[in-house]
DNA sequence: TTCTTGACTTGGACATTGTCCAATGTAGGA
DNA sequence: TCCTACATTGGACAATGTCCAAGTCAAGAA
């Protein structure tokens, strides 16, 4: 993690108290917090840290590539730290656990040029539903 | 659309004037328009019908399985009439314009068991991410 | 080390999207 | 035609996110 604040140092990112923390937060395998859970996890440490720098703070490292925005419910944002290696969601319905997946092959692939409308397609997001292992019950 | 107003009666739902015309905004073939749009263009018909309305029958009308709701952008959830043939997102990263899209194969197949973390997976949404012909300038 | 300055942070107002509820209206069966 | 359970309404409220003017501070300069 350390590395990630050198790394934007380099780019001239001033290195705030604020700002380390929320990095501190997001250190970690299968991190998906929303925004507001970042704020609770950050003022646990620096209490008086306040939601627009969370936010600004957030909003700069999805710019900077360095989080990825995760949207799987419609609800709030989640912010996924893991941007460095291509991978899908796998999230599950009732509780809403999210576990980082590598499928096999290239979606991208996967879409016929008579399907793209003329579309110069960059992307994709994949995300799996279903019942993880507690909820199935 | 007809048809889906009967099929829905034949379920027991009460056919009300508000329910016919959110019914009505919703035909077509690529259509995902917003709650509000919806709202907006139901009130050309039928002006007095309220927001609480639009939510209630959108919501009615996801349940039962004849729309289907999208997230494209974390921002509002849009409806997509297209509930029964399978298909996928195609979305303009500047306009935002939406497209139903099909690949070829199937994407839950994709994800290995050992990727599956113990999930019963039961379903995958693909959203393709580009530039439109239009925005691509 | 101290100074300076432009970038950063803050709190609170505001915007958007969606939910809830008590009062009122009405579709459709008896 | 009448009943009544279900639907609609408007407005308050909740959740999430954005914006801004004023105050604060990191880091380079001297």
């Amino acid at each position: 993690m350390s590395d990630l604040l050198e790394r934007l140092r380099g780019r001239g990112w001033r290195l705030t108290a604020q700002r380390r923390v929320v990095a501190e937060v997001l250190d970690g395998d299968h991190v998906h917090y929303t925004a507001d859970e970042v704020h609770a996890l950050a003022a646990e440490r620096l209490p008086e840290i306040s939601r627009a720098t969370v936010y600004n703070t957030l909003g700069e490292l999805v710019t900077l590539g360095e989080v990825i925005e995760v949207t799987t419910d419609g609800r709030a944002k989640r912010y996924d730290p893991n941007a460095h290696h291509a991978h899908q969601h796998l999230v599950c319905a009732r509780c809403g656990t999210i576990r980082d997946v590598h499928p096999s092959g290239d979606p991208l692939s996967d879409l016929p040029a008579q399907e793209r409308y003329g579309f110069a397609v960059s992307a994709v997001e994949v995300t799996y539903r279903g019942l993880c292992p507690d909820c199935a019950t």
